[in-house]
DNA sequence: ACAAAATTGCGAAACGTTTCGATTTATTCA
DNA sequence: TGAATAAATCGAAACGTTTCGCAATTTTGT
C-alpha cells in the first residue's frame, strides 16, 4: 500500500511536506504542493483512515445504532441523517446488535446516535461520562454528553384516541409496548388521560411489545370486546395495529372500520398499503433524523445544543368509521 | 482516555507485558495478566480500535454497501450477514452513498459486500486490484478478490411467467428494470425465452425502474391492454408490483386477478400485505446473507472460495387467477 | 550444585499519519 | 551588501497498540 513515506521520496521532500502539502497548509508552495499532489494521484494514494484516526483523535464518523435493521421505520430517519452528516463531511455508519456497542468506548466515532433498546440507559451514561457525544432517540437522559429530539409521543397519542372518540367511540382498548420502552410509556399515559376526560368512556389496556404477533396475539381479546358493540382500538404502534388487523381479517367476520375501529402510530411504509387504510400518527421521520444528525455536530463542535421536538399529525384511513352511535 | 500505558504504571511492569496479558499470551504468567486484567477493568480500559488498527492492519471490520437506506428488502439480508460475521468476531457496519465509497481504499474495512447500484464495476475492480476482498450481490465480476453469491435469476423469472402461462394467459407484460441492473437484465432474457417457448404467446415489454412510480406509470399501458383480453404481467421486482397495482385500484375498474394477472419478483415484506396477495418470486434473503458473509471470511483468511447459488420459489398469491381461456 | 533449558518479562521498533519547533532558503529594506 | 525578516521545508515526536528479539529469572536434570 502507497503511504506518504513513498510519495515523499519520489517527490524528493519530507513526510511532513507531503503531509501539509496534501491538507492544503499554505506553509507550502502552490507549485511544490501541486506536484506532489499529481505524484500522489499518479501512486493511487489513499490515506490510512486508522493512522489519521489515532492521530488526529478524531474519526469523522458517526454511528447510528439500531434495535435491528428491520427497517419499517429506518429508511427514511437514516436518510435524513446521512443527509446532514455528509453536509458536514463526516459519514454515517448503522450498527445493531449488542456486540457492537463496543464500538463506542472503542472511539470509533466522534459521536453516536441511539435508536436502539439493546442500550441500558446506565450503560449510555457510562459512555457519556467517558466523554462520548450520544443522541438519543428513544429515552431521555440527562447528562451534559447527550441530547434528544423528543418526539411528541403525548400529542400524537392523544390526537389517536381523540379520533376515536371523536368517531363516536367510547369503548377505547389499548395495545401497549414494552415496560422498558419510553415512548410507549409516554404514549399509555397521554391514552389513560384522554380517555379519563371523556365521562362515559372506557379505557382496557392490553399488553403488547411493539411488534406484530402483539397485535395478532391481542386479537381474540378485541374479538371478544367488539361482539358485545364497537370498539375503538390505539395500537401503540403500527406493526401491532397492522398484526392486529391480520388476526381480524383472517380469524374473525368481525369489518375493520365497522365493528373494530383501529389507529396506529408511525406511520411506516405498509400502512397506506393496508386495506383498509391504516389511520396512525405521522411524523416527519427524515426531519427527525437531520434534527438528531444537527444536534451530534454541534456537541462535537462544542456549539449550544437546543431542545428540538418533532411534531406528529393524525392521518386518517379507513380502518376508523364513523361510530354509529 | 487511559491507555495500556496506564495500566502498565500502575500495575509496574511494562506495556508488552500488559499487551501480551490482555490478549491472553502464555509468555506471561497467569497471576500477573489476571491482576494486569483486574487493574484494566478497574481502569475502565477499552482498547483504541485506531491504534489496534493501525498496528495489526486488520479491523475486524466488514462494510456492507447499499443503494439506500429504505430496506424494504434489506433487513432479512443484513440479519443474515451480521449473525454470520459475528459468530466470527467480525463486526457489522452498513454504508450507503457515494461518498461512503472511499472507506473501502482507506482501509476501514477487512472486506466489504456489494449491494448498491452507485458502484461501477471498474471502481470494484480497482479496489479489487488494490488488494481489497470483495463480495458482491448485484452483479458477477470475475476477479481474484472478488466472490459473488449469485441469485437464481433465471430460474425465478421462468417460474413466475410459467405461472402466467401455466393459468392460461397468453398476453404477456413485463416491466423491466434499469439497464444497467444485471438482475434486471438476466430476468429479462429469461422472460423472452419463457414466452417464445409457447408460440401463441406474446410479450410486451414495458420499461421500468425498479420502484413503485415505474410500476404505476406503466399502468396506463396495463389497462389499456387489459380491456382486450386478459393480461399477465411479470414486474421484475415486488416494488414495481405494488405500484401497477396501486394504479390500478385505484385508477381503473379492472380487477387485479381476474382482468389482469401480476406476479413479482423478490417477496418483500409488503407483498403478503397487498389485497389481494401479490405472486412473487420468493428466496431466503437471510440465506443470501449468510453465504455471502462466508464467502468474506474464506477470502480474507485465504481459504478457498467455492460459488455459491440461492434457489428460489414461486409463492402463489390472488393477484394471478384462472384465466378464463 | 551447576550448567542448560525453560519460563517470564522487558525494550524498542513499527504501523501511517499530523504537527510543533527548528532550519534552510529566499526576500526585503536601509 | 548585509542584516533582518519572511517564506518554504524539514526532523522528530507523538497518537496507542503489537510483536520481535533479548535479558533476567526460575526450573530442570544430573
Amino acid at each position: 500500500m502507497v503511504s506518504i513515506k513513498d510519495i515523499a521520496s519520489a517527490a524528493g521532500v519530507s513526510i511532513s511536506t507531503v503531509s501539509y502539502a496534501l491538507n492544503g497548509s499554505d506553509r507550502i508552495t502552490k507549485e511544490t504542493a501541486d506536484r506532489i499532489q499529481s505524484i500522489a494521484d499518479e501512486l493511487g494514494y489513499v490515506p490510512n483512515r486508522a493512522a489519521r484516526m489515532l492521530k488526529k483523535r478524531e474519526t469523522m464518523l458517526v454511528g447510528v445504532f439500531l434495535t435491528d435493521f428491520s427497517g419499517n421505520f429506518y429508511g427514511d430517519l437514516l436518510f435524513g441523517l446521512k443527509e446532514e452528516l455528509n453536509r458536514r463531511d463526516y459519514d454515517l455508519i448503522v450498527c445493531s446488535g449488542r456486540r457492537s456497542h463496543r464500538m463506542i468506548p472503542e472511539r470509533t466515532f466522534d459521536g453516536a446516535i441511539i435508536l436502539d433498546a439493546t442500550f441500558a440507559d446506565a450503560e449510555l451514561l457510562g459512555y457519556a461520562d467517558r466523554g462520548h457525544k450520544l443522541v438519543v432517540l428513544d429515552r431521555e437522559l440527562d447528562h451534559p454528553n447527550v441530547n434528544q429530539v423528543l418526539l411528541d409521543n403525548k400529542a400524537g397519542a392523544t390526537l389517536a384516541v381523540e379520533h376515536l372518540l371523536g368517531r363516536g367511540l367510547r369503548r377505547i382498548c389499548a395495545i401497549g409496548g414494552p415496560e422498558s420502552a419510553y415512548d410507549a410509556r409516554q404514549r399509555m399515559r397521554a391514552v389513560r388521560q384522554a380517555v379519563e376526560r371523556v365521562p362515559e368512556a372506557s379505557l382496557a389496556e392490553l399488553p403488547g411489545a411493539f411488534d406484530k404477533a402483539s397485535g395478532y396475539d391481542a386479537g381474540p381479546r378485541i374479538a371478544e370486546a367488539a361482539r358485545e358493540g364497537q370498539v375503538g382500538v390505539f395500537c401503540l404502534n403500527d406493526e401491532m395495529a397492522i398484526g392486529l388487523c391480520d388476526y381480524l381479517r383472517t380469524r374473525t367476520t368481525l369489518k375493520i372500520g365497522r365493528d373494530v375501529h383501529v389507529v396506529g402510530y408511525d406511520n411506516i411504509e405498509l400502512a397506506q398499503y393496508m386495506q383498509p387504510r391504516l389511520a396512525t400518527i405521522d411524523y416527519s421521520k427524515r426531519k427527525w433524523g437531520a434534527l438528531a444528525a444537527e444536534q451530534l455536530l454541534k456537541m462535537i463542535e462544542g456549539r449550544p445544543v437546543e431542545q428540538e421536538r418533532i411534531y406528529v399529525r393524525l392521518v386518517e384511513g379507513q380502518s376508523v368509521g364513523q361510530s354509529g352511535l
